[in-house]
DNA sequence: CTGTCGTGATTGATATGACTTTAACACCAC
DNA sequence: GTGGTGTTAAAGTCATATCAATCACGACAG
């Protein structure tokens, strides 16, 4: 009878029910508008999500395994220190970067890509398959063609491609897990306009060397080659944006 | 009522009941006990460990939300394949490393080590407070002591109490969450007698390296002198384990 | 006044039964 | 065979009852 009078606030998932209370805290907690240490009753979400105990629970007992909050009777459910949450969690990266703190949460991204590409390529040079090669230098003439042509849509899509072949074939599977936050940090440059119009053909010929050291198995080559990928990333975006300097 | 008749096998866990549940299964799952494809029904559960559906259901999303398995309506809950398994949550990899597949994961923790910490020197080099640095160097100073005397396990713990600080340094989150990671990664070539009986003195001196380059605000340093102890470790290990060749 | 202990109130944790929704599967008509 | 349709197993949700922990507060001894 609680849904008869309960209208139930921003419908977003059309699945299970616990998702969308999940989705609805997690964005609150990461989004800082819940802070470290705010008390929450379960019987207030309840009332508030206009859900029954169960749901609420289940999705209380998710972001505790997140470590974003921690349940204990007599107190209630509290948000946790920052330093608590599991910040891999692909939820709460997703969380972050629909949120307020994208920006935040986009520069830590990068600097872990910057530590973990090049070992990816090194590892990719002594285990990649050929048809992992053939991916990755498929992907870098496509790189080449949309480049030229100034698409830049069309040629995120090609780097993401190449970099999803070389993280897939470093054959780390934690490496290889990265791909969706490293498609996010070279899908943001491009969105937030900080890519240059057409995009520096250094950068694809150095795609290219990454692809030739993978595919001639050269660890280190692969390695320099693709810390200065990132090198040049950076260099793109603290140079004019827009202009070939 | 059930309880009086089921006993609860393996009591492992003081606390919430469902957390049990969830590490066994969790445990069967990552050590392929329980195999792709594997389709549990929660009615099996709920007999299986002697608890109530709210338990089990609870434990059956705490492990959905981590990738582990999948629940469909009229199939049950079934095994995902490993590509959907949030291979960063600190319970898989603590399920990992406690069950028959240490060594792979070991291995994979290493390799990302490899790649994310010289990161964490560099930007720690821009970022470290004076305090950290104090730590580190202080770190580094019992490393000595305790690397003359041989006495491993104090060595062990300066050295991960340097790796830490560094890491905290880095001032980035998500670097500072893969201290565990690298703390196990030293404690497991501790404990696998990967170590020569007295550290190299080389090693040693990297470790001040790092910690002076990191005082002194030069990233590049940093970043170099950090992927030469872990070249160094790599070393010893792959050299003769104990003498020191 | 202070500290200890007991007791009640508050809130999460668990158990359970009833009902709803989904979708796999089998059956039937064509 | 192909396609529609009904059956039904199993998860999803709701509601309620009871258990258990623990915090607040007050009584009481010192």
């Amino acid at each position: 009878m609680r849904g008869l009078v309960t209208v139930r606030t921003t419908e977003l998932t059309s699945g299970d029910l616990h998702t969308g209370v999940l989705d609805q805290l997690g964005a609150l907690i990461t989004s800082a508008a819940l802070a470290e240490g705010d008390v929450l009753k379960i019987e207030q979400l309840e009332t508030r999500f206009g859900v029954s105990r169960s749901v609420v629970r289940e999705a209380i007992r998710v972001l505790e395994s997140m470590g974003l909050v921690r349940s204990r009777r007599r107190v209630g459910v509290t948000v946790a220190p920052h330093g608590e949450w599991n910040v891999f969690d692909p939820r709460i990266i997703r969380w972050r970067l629909d949120g307020a703190g994208r920006e935040v949460q986009l520069q830590s991204l990068s600097e872990l890509r910057r530590g973990v590409e090049p070992v990816a390529a090194s590892l990719a040079a002594q285990r990649a398959t050929p048809e992992q090669c053939g991916v990755m230098t498929g992907a870098v003439m496509d790189m080449a063609v949309h480049g030229k042509s100034g698409d830049l849509t069309a040629y995120l899509d090609a780097d993401v491609r190449f970099h999803r072949a070389l993280l897939a074939a470093s054959g780390n599977e934690m490496l290889a897990a990265l791909t969706d936050v490293v498609a996010e940090v070279l899908a943001g440059r491009t969105h937030h306009d900080l890519m240059p119009a057409r995009p520096n053909p250094a950068a694809i010929r150095l795609h290219a060397d990454v692809a030739q050291a993978v595919q001639s198995g050269d660890p280190t080559a692969a390695e320099t080659a693709m810390r200065d990928i990132i090198d040049e990333a950076a260099q793109a975006m603290l140079g004019d944006s827009g202009g070939d300097f």
